[in-house]
DNA sequence: AGTCTCGCAGTGTGATCACAATTTCGGCGC
DNA sequence: GCGCCGAAATTGTGATCACACTGCGAGACT
């Protein structure tokens, strides 16, 4: 168990969407950890390995695992073995390409439908974001700040662009854990509130912008902070 | 094996690639048809169908359909289903997009590392293209339009990048083939000449430009024809 | 004591079987 | 004739087993 973030050692699978298929909860699990740092880059999973610690046999696992590996969430290396990936500078620079050409469309598309009951949630959850920065709690800020992206992003309607943006954040999420884990959460800031005021105002080009800048700080953040220095 | 084309029936697999396992040689099997017109949009198909077909055991079929799954080339339906999705209006759009937004850029990052050895490659496609359009060989110009333009893209050295691609390919090409097989292709034309002069000049406005032109050209064809008309 | 080698534990891959849910289609009743 | 119903075939899901290959560590030989 070397090697990996003991936060989200969920243990057996969580049965609260009891109505799945196994490989369903399967994949749900493995997911989380990796968007919220369950693993390190680099870890090495076992199909068994997984298996037992979720209580179920290696075949859904299977399934989940190949799953996370087309979507480049995982990734299977020749010699059979399977592995959260690594972080390159080239990756990162086209990751964060894809997240400002993808992210801020979606929420432009997505505000004709953000009424003010759903801007009431998205500050209720960026509350929970500054708290959670104060406070050194890495995992809570990336659920939150997970939460308040794909919040504006799901309204926007667009299935396809939003499986593409997922899976862009499925390739940075144990990433950003390391290196929120390395440098603290302290010296982030908060870019909602630009969102959130264009929100309100009805101010597509202001979102948009506020959407970009947003990206751009974060990522820059984490990539001066693990790539560069 | 009704509501599927004949043309690409290719029955058991080819055992070029002997060394890769099963389920790789599965997945490209799939892989084709979809991209190429083996399959059309609504198709279902079986587990044990394709094994059988294939023949190989349905094991290794159920990874490669998960995984086409995962990357939204095939659609797993709740009543347990498997088809290849249909197409819609909100669905195109969003695929233009996208395409749009990534495409342009994959070739200005491939400029620099496309010689004039790959210039001519590209140019011989680009003959077989004319050849299969004026032939009306729908899956010829398929082939040959997918060729020319991941050959331009796997040069970018961008591979996150290019799977978003990829993936966004393998969902438009059954619509793709659908519409080809009924309005023919004769009406379309041949938008790579821009391009590989472009390429030629080394100008790389020039080669966005007529890379997004290629794209907005070809999807308005079977846009319209297939979903307003 | 250092190095090479052999072997065992552990890995992903694939096949086969059991099962519950779904679909399909035949025949019965109206 | 037409529509409903139930049995049989077919589906995806999951478990278990066999196998070839990898990796690592213990042992022996020099």
């Amino acid at each position: 168990m070397a090697g990996q973030f003991s936060a989200t050692a969920t243990g057996p699978l969580s049965e609260e969407d009891g109505e799945a298929t196994v490989h369903e909860r399967v994949y749900r699990a493995l997911r989380e950890r990796i968007l919220f740092g369950g693993f390190r880059p680099g870890f090495s999973v076992t199909l068994r390995g997984l298996a037992e610690e979720l209580g179920v046999s290696p075949m859904p696992v299977r399934e989940a695992v190949r799953r996370l590996i087309a979507e480049r969430a995982l990734e299977l290396h020749g010699n059979r073995r399977v592995t959260v990936p690594a972080m390159t500078a080239a990756k990162f620079e086209q990751i964060v390409f894809a997240r400002r050409a993808l992210e801020p469309e979606l929420a432009v598309r997505a505000m004709p439908r953000l009424d003010t009951q759903a801007i009431t949630r998205l500050e209720t959850i960026d509350d929970r974001i500054d708290t959670a920065m104060r406070e050194g709690d890495a995992e809570g800020y990336m659920r939150g700040n997970h939460q308040f992206h794909m919040a504006i992003y799901e309204r926007a309607e667009a299935a396809t662009l939003l499986a593409v943006v997922t899976s862009i954040w499925l390739q940075f999420g144990p990433f950003m854990r390391l290196v929120y884990g390395r440098f603290g959460t302290s010296d982030l800031q908060d870019q909602h509130m630009l969102a959130l005021a264009a929100l309100k105002d009805g101010d597509a080009g202001g979102l948009r912008a506020a959407i970009e800048e947003d990206i751009m700080q974060g990522m820059r953040f984490i990539g001066e902070a693990a790539l560069a220095g």
